[in-house]
DNA sequence: TTGAAAGCGTTACCAT
DNA sequence: ATGGTAACGCTTTCAA
C-alpha cells in the first residue's frame, strides 16, 4: 500500500495536522520540524490521495469534456486546446465520447456530475432538447462548442458565421467568379447554418449580374460532398466556383474532380469551411475559412475557470476571429 | 448543495446504511423500504458523489492515458479503442497530453498515481529512461502503446513489424517493380524500425536481381518526406516504387510528387505503413500497411482491466495482425 | 507552532 | 431486514 499522511506522521513524530501544514504550505511550521516532514515524505515516497483532498475540499480540478468523437480532427484540436490552457491552472480532463449517441450525452452529463467535475465542455452536433432538461441539475458551469448549432441556453464560443461564409463568397467573386455556387447541408436547419448560407445570400445579392447557385447534400460528410459534386458537374451551371459549407464537403468535392479528372483549379475552384487539419496537407491545398479550434477550446476552458473563480464573465457568447485562408484550390479568372 | 445520502436517509426515515443497499443493491431490502428509498432519491435527484466511494472502496474506475498529442490521428483512433472498451466496463479516461515533453510524461505519470487512476496507458514515442525509474512506484498496471520503440519493461500491444514490412516489399516486388526503395528515418534506431528495414532486406535479399535503395529522412514528418523525396527523384536510381516507413513520409512524397507533376502510381508507386486515416482520403489514395489503431487501444485497456480483476495475462508482447491495405498509390509494372 | 478532533460522503462490518 | 459505527485519507477549525 502507498504510505498515507498518517505514516509520514508517525515515522516524523509529527501530528497528521502538521505534515499537512507542510505539504500543503498552508500553515507556518518551525523550519526544523518542517525539514523531518520533508526528509520523511520523500523517504516514504509519500504522494497525497488527491481523491481524499477532493472529499473535503470540494475540488476536483475535473473538467469533463463530452465530446462525439475524437476521430474528428477538429474535435481533437479543441481537445488540445482545451487541455493546454486547463493544465496551466492544474485541471485535468475526463473525456467522454458519445459517436453521435445522444443517450449517451445525457448518460455522460449526469456521470460527470457524479465523478464530481468542476466543469463540463460539451462538443457535440446533437441537436438534444431532452438534454438540456437533464442537464439542468449541473452545478458545475457547462460551455458549448459546436460547429452546427447555436444554443441560447449555454455559452459558447465561436466565429461569426455569417460574416465568414459572407468574406469567403466575396472572396470567391473577387477573383473573377461568376458562377459560384454555394454546398449546403440539407438536413441542418441550424441557426448557424442558416447564417452561412445567408452571408452567401448576401454577398451574391450584391452583385447584379450574379445569382444564386445552391446544392443539398444528404449529410455532411465526404462521400456527401462526392455525391453532390456528381450533381454539379452534370447540372450544366457552369460552375467555375464551389463554395462547400465544410471542409469534408469540399474534400469529397475535390475527390470527385479528381476522380474524374477535372482539373482543380484550373477548371473549377472549390473552398471550404473550418480549416481542418487536412485541409493544408490534401493536393491541391485547400482554400478555406479558418476557424481557430484550439482557440475555442482554449477560450472555453478559460471561461470555465474564470466561472470557478468568481471572476467575472459575461453572458454573450464569445466570438473569436475567423481568417479567409487561400490555398491551391481556388484561382484567379482571367 | 447537491442531496447527500444522509439527506436521503432523515427523508426517507431509515438509516444510510438501507439507503446504501438500496442504491448498490448489494443486500437484501423489503421491496416497502426499498420503494421509499428509491422515491426520495428521484425527489431528492440524488446521486451518489464517486468521490466518496473512491475513497472506501479504493476502486475510481479511472485509467489514465497519457498520449503525445491528439492531434496525431493514430493517437485519437487508438484513445477511441481505450475508451469505448473502457466505458464497456465502466471506466473513465482521464486524459494528459505530453506534446513531446518529457518531463510532462514523468510529472502525468505522477499526477495520475495521486489521481488513484487504476491504470495508465502511454501513448508515446519519447525514449526515455528516466521515465521508467520514476515509472516505478506505480501501482497502477502500465501498458506502453508506440509506433516507434519497444520496451520490455512494458508490456506492448503491436503489429510483426518485421513481417508488415517484409510483406509489403514483396507485394511491391510482385507487382513487377525491380527498384523498389525504403524510406527511413534517419534518427530513428529503435527496435521497431530496425525491424522494418530488416523486413525490406530480408524481402530485396531473396532476388537475386534485386538490390537495396535506402533513403534517411531528418524526421518522421509530412516535410521529412517532402524533402527526401527531391533527393529521391534527383539521385537518379531509377526509383519506380518507395516504401516509406511511415504514411507521414508517404503523403509528404506524394506531395513532392504532385508539385512536381510526377505522376503517381503511372510513374512511381509510393506506399506508406500505418494507415492513418487520412491515408484513405488522399488522392491517389495511399496503400499502405494497415495498423489497426483502434484495436490496439482496446486491447491495451482490455488487458488493463483484466489485471485489475486478477483474470489471467501473460507476459509477453500483444502482437496483433496487420494487412497489406491495396490502394491507388501504387500499380502493376508492365 | 503544534495537536486533537470533527467532518467530507461513502461502504462495510457488526449488532440487533 | 435494518441500524449504528468505524474507516477511507485528507483539510480545517479549535484549543493549547
Amino acid at each position: 500500500m502507498a504510505a498515507t499522511i498518517k505514516d509520514v506522521a508517525k515515522k516524523a513524530g509529527v501530528s497528521i495536522s502538521t505534515v499537512s501544514r507542510v505539504i500543503n504550505d498552508s500553515k507556518p511550521v518551525s523550519s526544523e520540524v518542517k525539514q523531518r516532514v520533508i526528509d520523511v515524505v520523500e523517504e516514504l515516497n509519500y504522494k497525497p490521495n488527491e481523491i481524499a483532498r477532493t472529499l473535503v475540499t470540494k475540488k476536483s480540478y475535473l473538467i469533463g469534456v463530452i465530446v462525439t468523437d475524437l476521430a474528428d480532427s477538429y474535435v481533437a484540436e479543441m481537445v488540445r486546446g482545451i487541455e493546454e490552457i486547463g493544465k496551466m491552472y492544474n485541471y485535468d480532463i475526463l473525456l467522454c465520447s458519445t459517436f453521435g449517441d445522444m443517450e449517451a450525452e445525457v448518460k455522460y452529463l449526469k456521470l460527470l456530475n457524479t465523478k464530481q467535475v468542476e466543469g463540463i465542455i460539451l462538443i457535440s452536433d446533437i441537436l438534444n432538447e431532452e438534454l438540456h432538461e437533464q442537464a439542468e441539475p449541473s452545478r458545475a458551469p457547462i460551455v458549448y462548442l459546436n460547429r452546427f448549432y447555436y444554443r441560447q441556453e449555454y455559452h459558447t464560443v465561436r466565429i461569426n458565421n455569417f460574416e465568414a461564409s459572407y468574406e469567403m463568397t466575396n472572396y470567391l467573386i473577387g477573383l473573377g467568379h461568376k458562377n459560384v455556387a454555394y454546398m449546403s447541408n440539407k438536413g441542418d436547419k441550424s441557426f448557424l447554418e442558416s447564417d452561412k448560407i445567408q452571408g452567401y445570400r448576401k454577398a451574391i445579392s450584391e452583385h447584379e449580374d450574379l445569382s444564386e447557385i445552391i446544392f443539398y447534400s444528404k449529410d455532411r460528410d465526404i462521400e456527401d460532398g462526392y455525391e453532390v459534386a456528381d450533381e454539379l458537374v452534370k447540372s450544366g451551371k457552369e460552375v467555375t466556383a464551389v463554395f462547400c459549407s465544410y471542409d469534408e464537403l469540399a474534400i469529397g468535392v475535390l475527390n470527385y474532380l479528381y476522380d474524374n479528372d477535372i482539373k482543380v483549379p484550373d477548371e473549377i475552384s472549390v473552398s471550404g469551411f473550418g480549416d481542418i487539419s487536412i485541409a493544408s496537407i490534401l493536393r491541391p491545398t485547400l482554400t478555406t475559412v479558418h476557424e481557430p479550434f484550439y482557440d475555442i477550446g482554449a477560450v472555453a476552458i478559460r471561461r470555465i475557470i474564470k466561472e470557478l473563480r468568481d471572476e467575472e464573465v459575461d453572458n454573450t457568447d464569445t466570438i473569436l476571429p475567423f481568417k479567409i485562408q487561400e490555398r491551391g484550390s481556388t484561382r484567379k479568372i482571367d
